[in-house]
DNA sequence: AATGAATGAGCATTCATTCAT
DNA sequence: AATGAATGAATGCTCATTCAT
């Protein structure tokens, strides 16, 4: 039940042409598995950023890895499993900023401002896997969708702060709060992009408060909230 | 790529930046063969937009343009080529909007509000293009430059009026003007993105409207210079 | 449209992962064409006969054509395609013996042993491609279709005269004549698979004569009816 | 075959028709060992009648046995193996049917009668395993000599009864024995085949009768002799 | 005895590109 | 200019079999 494709038909050796159908091996039930599954997502991550998604051969990974080519099917059954497995790894570091400094959560722009520099500093230490994401989502559309995850998540977070001054009376109302929240996430993370994956040259500290600044003007933020 | 034909990196000619000098075919001489050429550089848009720039097989495009394989290597000597040319074809379109509105040129919000419009309109028009060179230069390092070109003509033209703002004091003096102008402009081009490509459900006159006011106070232009 | 699979999926390189999922390729425009597709067939002929049907490979064929592994796709999709063009080629010879003795119509024996003479004949001129057929039909279901309908075609024709015989008060009434032909011309193609395919040393005009006699027999002819 | 693991081709110790000095695994000595390795029979047959020998996989069959993949070796050493020990374990139930009906052996009919009565019960008993016989004969010549022995069990059986009658000269003189034992042989094991495996329509009875009424008429056994 | 991880040979298939006509 | 046949490198995937625990 599990192979689809043969059954009836006539095969004979290895027969290459069944895809992966069930999606997912079944997790490594060994300390030795373990080890050996974490080897070749460490190996992926190297040979991704090394080659991008396209160029990288499944081959090079075993062999980066230092395994034999079959191996790899004991662990993932295709190139976009082992890629999701390698963004499930950073996922973590991505979200929780490891750097929590303490800001005035009663003082917008700070709040903006901390909001901007934790996603700038992640972006920063991870672009070669951003830039990566970002190749992939153009071409597979599952990753499209791990991409709108990862903006919507951003721009949630976002949204919570401007629905609040908006409720405050300290936002332009006239702003549609959904929209606008999205296209200012958009200007930060697309930003970070040119900055950090197409190598723009801009500093850091000055990226920081100018799309904060940006921000806050955007929205009608008085300046005197600020202090 | 090194592999196979290639693709993103290293390789000299294709040059998509320079589109006169490229390795390619010679122009045809005949009518016939500008007919040809024409032919294809059309049934490659269709089978580009159809299947994506991956895809995409040359004998899908001959074949869709009624020819043989071989007649491809008249014309274009690669993917890369063929898809530059068919970018060729809709770059004036894009650049040049047919719709020319009038607006007094001294009010800086009609200004702003009028090239988002503009741009949000091309964008929209050649939304499955867009996608395309979206994916293509996430693929192909001579394409991301095609890329970047266009968003720094975009910059560049909205550079000039926040200059203008800014030497008229009417803007933030102290925002870094390129930084600012690119920011804005990737918040501009990215939404267009989401809502083009990506699908998301946006209002055009919303926005419009939405990015034009957080665009305008975000470079804290006053809102009196709107009246 | 044609090819399933992968369109938004992320695909790079050649992809083995898609078989073959149009049905026979365009047929040869060209006397090239036409000539290099009847290298293949007969090529496929001599390694299906020298190494059998599961221990064929692709690469055999083409090599014995002289041709490069790609040309193969130029003319078939799978292995079981060139192997219904190698039946096919044989198809006529095997339906249509060129041996045509004049027998005497009327005298019921001398058609049955003219079928069954033709029938061995065949056989065992085919020898190779039969057992061939058998090992196929065993591991395929379309090929145990193209078995059945050989297999019925020559029943069919035996039916006949059954039927002619039975109506003439000729032959046992109480036999099913359905059953009875299916049965007999079991018997008879069974043991032309045992005598030329599992290689039973049997003189051959001594089967001719057994079978005959015991299917005359097993229906009931009367022997004077031979005189 | 040459190539990979091998099949049909000559090999030196699979035989599986000497099924106690094969090159496998000795027998298991303890009692847990026994009830796996029945276990692996168990699930091979079960695995081998749902997928067909082709397309069983070692993996399959141990995951149905509930066993790790490297159990299987502990037992046996090949597919081909496990195959025989699948065999073995119907030979007795196909060769000794448990109904044994009281029939007068001097009546010569009653005898063919029961005799392919006996043939068809077992056949449609295990007709899912005798095709996959016939699968396994198609593609491994050891399984050839295991059919061909069986064949001529059944063959041997009667040619005892034809030649028991041919001396009390109630057979036809002029048939060859050994020939048309075989040859009548085949027509019921090949129709059972038609029947049980190939699923044609037909009635038992009818079946029981009408085959061995051609049976018998075929070897000339005087209608007279029945009663 | 049992486990399950590791191995790696083996093969079909695609498609850009060339070439004879 | 156009054709379409020929090319062949390139690679993902399977599965029987071995091996360290």
């Amino acid at each position: 039940m599990a192979r689809t494709p043969s059954r009836s038909s006539a095969r004979s050796a290895p027969s290459p042409a069944q895809p992966a159908d069930r999606e997912g091996r079944e997790p490594p039930r060994t300390a030795r598995g373990a080890r050996s599954r974490a080897l070749l997502v460490k190996a992926a991550r190297t040979v991704f950023e090394r080659d991008g998604y396209l160029d990288a051969r499944l081959r090079d990974i075993t062999e980066e890895a230092g395994m034999s080519e079959g191996s790899f099917y004991t662990y993932f059954s295709s190139k976009e499993e082992i890629f999701a497995a390698v963004l499930e790894e950073v996922q973590e570091e991505m979200l929780h900023p490891h750097v929590r400094e303490m800001i005035d959560e009663d003082d917008p722009i700070a709040v903006i401002e901390a909001s901007n520099r934790a996603y700038l500093r992640a972006y920063q230490q991870n672009a070669a896997l951003m830039g990566l994401l970002e190749q992939v989502a153009a071409i597979d559309e599952n990753f499209r969708e791990v991409r709108q995850q990862r903006t919507r998540a951003f721009a949630r977070r976002n949204f919570q702060s401007v629905r609040d001054l908006q409720e405050r009376g300290l936002v332009d109302a006239d702003l549609d709060p959904v929209l606008a929240t999205a296209a200012l996430s958009h200007m930060v993370s697309r930003t970070a992009y040119a900055a950090y994956v197409l190598g723009e040259d801009y500093d850091f500290e000055n990226l920081v408060f100018t799309l904060t600044r940006l921000w806050a003007n955007a929205l009608g933020i008085p300046a005197a909230a600020t202090s």
